[in-house]
DNA sequence: CTGATTATTTATCTTATGTTAATGGATTTG
DNA sequence: CAAATCCATTAACATAAGATAAATAATCAG
């Protein structure tokens, strides 16, 4: 749980009593490649922590198979749409790389909102951050090609390629694998 | 100020402290079509509540005008790129059509979230769902045609049609306003 | 080791959108 | 009020990004 606090601590550290209220709600899981965390239908009920791996999103759009987003080591991984609304996921949440885990119970979570204003802000501050990222990701898609997006993706998780299968890449950039390879063969 | 509360009290009702907090370090704002709200270069430090009117946030890529959202009566609106990392933002606020705004001091907020975690949690959740929000349009950028994605504007804004000069709403899609006339002009 | 999955290559084709330019209507402003 | 500016439309043409299909090569996993 160690490495989740640091994690925390980044945003907004937390005492004693809240890291142990946090720790009796979280359980430590592995899971192994290809292995799903989370299935398409179900409501997200559970906010995750990549200690070590490498996780996905994704969902079906027309029968095909698109990846939303990575997530890697010392990373929160959740689906939004579903957690702050209450409503089933479309999306579902796949290992890609034997993985370490901490999973947080996230109904338990929101009642320590009530009892540590302290964790209610971490979440918060959390949030806004990634809510920041996603909208500076919409600049990027709108406005560059699927080669400069792919571009910035590796300066961005150079260790990507290592990790990851191409074929979620190229769905990653919404492009088909065929349009990815020939992206990389160009030099 | 009755107009805000009852926003607020879609996502978090106060109690009548945190309202007057509140109201105490908001003002009353006028503003006509064509005005700016805020200026590019500017780091963020209002939080603005239409409360009738319409405004949109913009940008220049390659010296060309962007825009990035649109928000009408009854929503909030900022830019959250520099509100919550301190950065000075590459966007401006513009109004598009004669408005009453309650302008909220965002330096005041954040310290009142100290005093009423209630007021936290009301823009915890404000935020969360602007941001499930964000992460939908991602998906709507990625995989459907401008025409698609015009016929779901209309939808979700039918009014904006009647409000908002088409080039904004060109540039909104991703597009030029000679190829939004082009789609428009199909039926 | 062998079948299954994944990646690459090539070739062809589609189509959405950009660019430029001309026009007429609308709106602002001196 | 007239001139000037801005805005939306239309047309003609260009283009390039990416889809699709099919065959091959490489890699992985049981």
């Amino acid at each position: 749980m160690d490495q989740l606090f640091k994690y925390f601590a980044l945003f907004n550290p937390l005492s004693q009593e809240a890291e142990n209220a946090i720790s009796r709600i979280s359980s430590m899981i592995t899971s192994k490649k290809n292995e799903h965390l989370q299935f398409i239908g179900h409501t997200c009920k559970t906010i995750y922590f990549i200690k070590k791996g490498v996780a996905r999103i994704y969902y079906y759009k027309d029968g095909i198979d698109i990846t939303e987003s990575f997530s890697f080591e010392n990373n929160i991984i959740a689906r939004v749409e579903s957690l702050f609304t209450g409503n089933p996921s479309r999306k579902a949440i796949q290992i890609l790389e034997d993985a370490e885990i901490v999973a947080i119970n996230a109904g338990e979570l929101f009642k320590l909102y009530d009892t540590f204003p302290e964790i209610e802000r971490l979440f918060r501050k959390i949030f806004e951050s990634a809510y920041v990222e996603t909208v500076s990701r919409i600049e990027g898609i709108q406005f560059h090609s699927a080669e400069e997006r792919y571009k910035a993706l590796l300066c961005d998780a150079p260790n990507l390629l290592l990790k990851v299968p191409l074929k979620y890449i190229a769905s990653y950039l919404g492009i088909t694998q065929v349009s990815l390879s020939r992206i990389r063969a160009q030099r």
